[in-house]
RNA sequence: GGGCGCGUAGCUCAAUGGUAGAGCAGUGGCCUUUUAAGCCAUUGGUUGAAGGUUCGAGCCCUUCCGCGCUCACCA
């Protein structure tokens, strides 16, 4: 394809040329950098507190992001991952020639190294006093950003690139404009951090399962497919950890844990992207009141690892992290929510005519457990603020959780919900291969065999559970929506680096 | 998939159906402590795409593309 170039960009390939013809190369291969910018200016308080400020000597690299010329110096800022810091680049010091290169052939975008003494400007600014500077890498193409000003240290931008589109498919310029973006991914990347930090501190181990499955389980979604030629075998991609991991508790691994992505064919909104990221762990001899333990302290740990405290405000809503969380029946919680006792509705047509006096609308067709969910959803899910666990949730939409004991028709399951999201999932995990073998049957019958929802049955996973598998209790979390919560983002796609677009033409 | 909304210069945005503009960026000047620097001058447009209505369309109509919100769907 013939790529056009705009004029802007012309121009800069023009300057580019320029510098080649006068033996300065745009694209170095190495670069040097004793500071970084936070580095520099801290470095140079403290030579200040100390009554001697001259004679600190630094070498800087960073991207140009402004630039005023005002005849014989220029001022500029540049940017690096800690920060910005003034340079000012004078005529006496860098010599007329090196000024007028700087002027008329360097650009904002650009990424630059400046070398020099610090020193603090009359307006009180800490500063660079640029005796060398060269080109590192040439930006030809300008960030989509206008001015910015610093106000009270704080960064001010005038005008911005603010088209969600464009900030989603050209996320290496969003981030390199605006910087609270950059906050947001180190935040996820934090998040991640402490969540292995508080699981391998109890001994937990980090595991690695299959991404490409013969068979998929573990969740209720729509499969991505996909082909092994050599094999000639069909794959898809798991959408969920869940049938690996309790593999591993069979092997006496007591205690696992997967970070890692899954992938459903489904619906795209503001909580659900098509891959995402989820945590997953079991615990051998545990059951779901212990998790649901674990799981308070666990999300705790981490908000104050990242926060530093346990309150925050999401979208308006003040919530409060601190365990222990609120805990609630489903059931209870479906009477509060909706006046519905769903024990008074043991079938699934009995529920339905009650849901549709209410004025719900849901599936003729759907078994019992889905109306609950829906009901659960439409109804209940919105109203659990702060942080809620629901548990005890119906036997027929939970094939891989264990019955409560004197209840067949109920299982040992929770979910976890802050600010009206659902964030986590998990249950005392059925050990038992004959009813494990039977809730596939069931699942194979409520769904019909076109579904692609239903569980397919995985023999190979019930080999594995005949062996015996030592009771445990499962957890399941979405790290995406964890970190929406903790970073205050209302959509999944803030804290997806890449998230998935439709196609454009000429486009990823 | 349905509904509503949006798409104009590199960026942020204007423009009763009547000559497509502004600020910033860019370009050419002036300027040795500026910080959205200032001052003077100036370049830059297939108004998302294709049709249609009209003497005349950025604006009205149709279709398509993309995005946002929302509903449906969704462990």
């Amino acid at each position: 394809m013939a790529r056009e170039y705009t004029h802007l960009e012309q121009n800069r390939l023009e300057k580019l040329e320029r510098l080649r013809s006068l033996g300065i190369e745009p694209y170095p291969t190495r670069a040097e950098r004793s500071h970084t910018s936070l580095e520099a200016i801290q470095a140079f308080e403290q030579r200040e507190a100390s009554g001697k400020p001259e004679g600190l000597e630094v070498t800087l690299a960073g991207r140009l992001r402004s630039m005023r010329t005002m005849g014989k110096i220029t001022f500029a800022h540049i940017e690096d991952g800690a920060g910005r810091v003034q340079l000012f680049f004078r005529a006496d010091d860098v010599g007329q020639e090196g000024l007028e290169l700087f002027n008329r052939e360097f650009d904002l975008g650009d990424f630059i190294q400046a070398s020099g003494e610090m020193f603090r400007t009359r307006t009180q600014e800490v500063t660079l006093r640029v005796r060398s500077f060269r080109m590192l890498a040439k930006a030809i193409t300008p960030l989509p950003a206008a001015k910015d000003e610093v106000v009270d240290g704080q960064v001010v931008r005038h005008a911005t690139l603010a088209d969600p589109e464009r900030r989603y498919r050209q996320r290496y310029a969003d981030l390199a404009i605006n910087p609270e973006v950059r906050q947001v991914f180190r935040a996820r990347a934090a998040i991640v951090r402490a969540l292995r930090e508080f699981l391998d501190a109890r001994d937990f181990i980090e595991v690695e399962t299959p991404i490409l499955q013969p068979i998929y389980g573990g969740a209720a979604a729509r499969p991505f497919v996909t082909h092994h030629n050599q094999l000639k075998q069909q794959l898809y991609l798991r959408i969920s950890f869940e049938l690996y991991l309790k593999r591993l508790l069979v092997g006496n691994l007591e205690r696992v844990y997967e970070i890692g992505r899954d992938f459903r064919n489904e619906g795209v909104d503001r909580t659900h992207n098509p891959e995402f990221t989820q945590l997953e762990f079991y615990v051998a001899y545990a059951d779901y009141l212990q998790v649901m333990e674990l799981t308070e302290q666990m999300v705790a740990y981490v908000a104050e690892k990242v926060l530093g405290k346990l309150t925050l405000t999401y979208q308006g809503a003040e919530i409060n992290l601190a365990p222990p969380w609120k805990r609630l029946a489903l059931r209870d919680g479906l009477l509060g929510a909706s006046g519905i006792d769903i024990h008074a509705h043991p079938t699934a047509s009995s529920l339905l005519a009650e849901m549709r006096k209410i004025g719900m609308q849901a599936d003729a067709h759907a078994p019992r457990g889905k109306l609950i969910d829906a009901l659960l959803s439409e109804k209940l899910e919105p109203t659990l603020t702060q942080p809620t666990f629901l548990y005890d949730y119906p036997r027929d939409i939970s094939p891989l959780a264990k019955s409560k004991p004197g209840d067949p028709q109920t299982v040992e399951r929770f979910e976890g919900f802050i600010a009206g999201m659902e964030l986590c999932n998990a249950f005392t995990e059925l050990n038992d291969p004959l009813d494990q073998e039977a809730r596939f049957l069931e699942m194979g019958r409520d769904y019909g065999a076109d579904d692609e929802q239903r569980h397919p049955m995985d023999e190979d996973y019930l080999r594995a559970m005949r062996y015996g598998m030592p009771p445990n209790g499962g957890f399941g979390m979405g790290i995406d929506r964890l970190t929406m919560l903790l970073t205050g983002s209302a959509n999944i796609r803030e804290v997806i680096l890449f998230p998935h677009l439709r196609e454009r033409e000429g486009e990823p």
